[in-house]
DNA sequence: TACATTCGTCTGCTTACCTCA
DNA sequence: TATGAGGTAAGCAGACGAATG
């Protein structure tokens, strides 16, 4: 089995732009990208998902810029091909004397369900392969129970490697990997739609997390917004505040950002009016504030703003 | 061109089995 | 040894888009 460690999985905080389908197109999205890879990852997985669907290539099945992973990939593929394949098919005659794994050619399907019963009552084999993928076989006729298949570790890394590579898979590239693996183009399905299950259940627990992070900084300066409040209004009670106040007539706001503006120079006595608005945007933007001019604090939601899809 | 049908594939949910602590 | 939790292969339903008549 494939740790999780092993994954690679490079999760994001995504938005989608646009809705087309069901919420669900991961592709099409801004990405906020985490990427979770430990760093002695071997360099066989270490560019996660973004970096790996950019160059989609299925005429090399298992492209590789990196000649070390090329190697791996390839001894890993030897060693497939010439260790125990759980999965191979009852014409090659020696799955039964592996003890103790599983053979998908042992998988009995449960035989209830509406899908099931559709068929019966058509008694056709309009889908070979559904139906030899639920590994129907003669000697276990009589056993509704399904057995379950494990799939080897080569051929989940196999598996792996191709969905870095493209997180679906075109009929031609089913059937291939599907012949490389020795499994069923429909067992080979099936792993990518839950590999893409397992991956969204994973960004959305990342996402969570990061709204529970964004959450929990919101109330921290809601908090401190509350107490500086308090201690402003402490401060407007005492007369001293009345004596240091500048005047609010020395206060423009600017009419691009609706900001507060500070005049050229706090000893200038001309009121607001008369400060040129060109020079007046020239200068707020460019001045540094004064000593005791409190920054705008950052908002928290900023990374969100420049997220979140323009509606 | 508009419409209905079929087909393949997707996601979401669920079940059943397997492994391991 | 029994057992419960977690992982995962696989089934099912419903939706969607493309192709076709």
């Amino acid at each position: 089995m494939v740790e999780k460690e092993d994954l690679g999985l490079s999760l994001s905080l995504s938005f989608p732009q646009n809705k087309n389908k069901n919420n669900n197109n991961i592709n099409n999205t801004h990405s906020l990208q985490l990427n979770l890879m430990p760093s002695s990852t071997s360099s066989t997985s270490l560019s996660g998902f973004t970096a790996t669907f950019q160059k989609p290539s299925w005429n090399e099945p298992f492209p590789s810029t990196d000649p070390n992973s090329e190697s791996i990939r390839a001894e890993t593929t030897r060693s497939f091909l010439r260790g125990i394949d759980v999965n191979r098919l009852p014409s090659h005659g020696d799955m039964e004397e592996e003890a103790g794994v599983s053979s998908p050619n042992s998988t009995i399907s449960s035989v209830s369900g509406k899908r099931s019963e559709r068929e019966a009552t058509n008694g056709e084999e309009h889908d070979l392969d559904r139906d030899c993928s639920r590994g129907i076989s003669d000697e276990e006729d009589g056993d509704t129970s399904r057995k379950k298949l494990r799939l080897s570790k080569d051929q989940s890394a196999i598996l792996e490697d191709s969905f870095k590579e493209h997180n679906t898979l075109n009929p031609k590239q089913k059937q291939a990997l599907a012949k490389q693996l020795g499994l069923r183009p429909r067992q080979v399905e099936v792993w990518f739609q839950n590999r893409r299950a397992r991956t969204k259940l994973k960004q959305t627990e990342v996402d969570c997390e990061f709204l529970k992070r964004c959450c929990e900084n919101l109330t921290e300066e809601n908090r401190r917004l509350q107490k500086e409040v308090q201690e402003l209004r402490a401060l407007k009670l005492s007369p001293q505040f009345y004596m240091q106040m500048t005047p609010p007539t020395t206060l423009t706001m600017c009419p691009s950002c609706e900001r507060v503006a500070v005049p050229p120079s706090s000893s200038s006595s001309a009121p607001s009016s008369t400060v040129d608005p060109r020079s007046h945007h020239h200068l707020h933007h460019h001045q540094m504030p004064p000593a005791h001019h409190r920054p705008i604090p950052i908002n928290p939601w900023a990374p969100f703003d420049a997220l979140r899809p323009r509606s």
